[in-house]
DNA sequence: TATAATACATCGTTATACATTGTATTATAA
DNA sequence: TTATAATACAATGTATAACGATGTATTATA
């Protein structure tokens, strides 16, 4: 069980680590927010709740990183999918580069 | 050159990342918090204000991850020296097998 | 027929990095 | 001699991001 430094340690590391996986996994395949905070607790083992990944999506759409599009469904509530856009590729590819230089100075 | 939203990645990432390279650093060598600055700067290309470095060094004394020891010099303002406690160094170690179950889900 | 699951979103709180500012001492260059 | 930089500590205010709580609406299930 964690102490709860450990656990505000992980809430902080998040800050950063969240928008590169969030970019990781809508690069792999576009998704729909409530799909991703699913894809990203199966696949990934990353927790996040609704209250965080919406605002991100927001965040990510201003830097022009991801576009979103609405999806009528057959039924029910139609879904708005997000998608990588090249400016996000790119950024990710620099996100990627720095986290192994971090990695470079662990120990 | 890094574009804005880089630049502010970089800075969400070292929420979480310092703590755990002041950590690793002061359980190299105990040092003092100007000199801990230069350290992280010359041996590990992290660049940090005293506006950072001092708030957390307060923050992890209150956890009692670390402890300080002032000591006189023979000329100039007395140093404030910095030394990781038991609890510090078993922090280190959670820390650092959390880094690696992220980095796992890099691809 | 109530409850859970799906799907969107916002608000307030909290934690942290950083620019700015401040104090004081010592070394160096003009 | 004097101004400037470097050393060494610290606090204040601002911006950013994760998260708990809350809200709306639809569909599936017990």
């Amino acid at each position: 069980m964690k102490n709860d430094f450990l656990k505000n340690w992980d809430t902080q590391l998040k800050k950063g680590m969240l928008s590169f996986f969030v970019l990781q996994a809508l690069e792999h395949k576009e998704c729909y927010g409530y799909e991703l905070i699913q894809n990203l607790k199966t696949s990934m083992e990353i927790e996040v709740t609704e209250s965080t990944i919406y605002p991100l999506l927001i965040r990510l759409m201003k830097e022009e990183l991801l576009v979103h599009q609405w999806v009528e469904q057959t039924s029910g509530i139609p879904r708005k999918y997000y998608f990588i856009t090249e400016e996000g590729k790119s950024n990710l590819v620099e996100m990627k580069k720095n986290i192994s230089v971090i990695l470079s100075k662990i120990k």
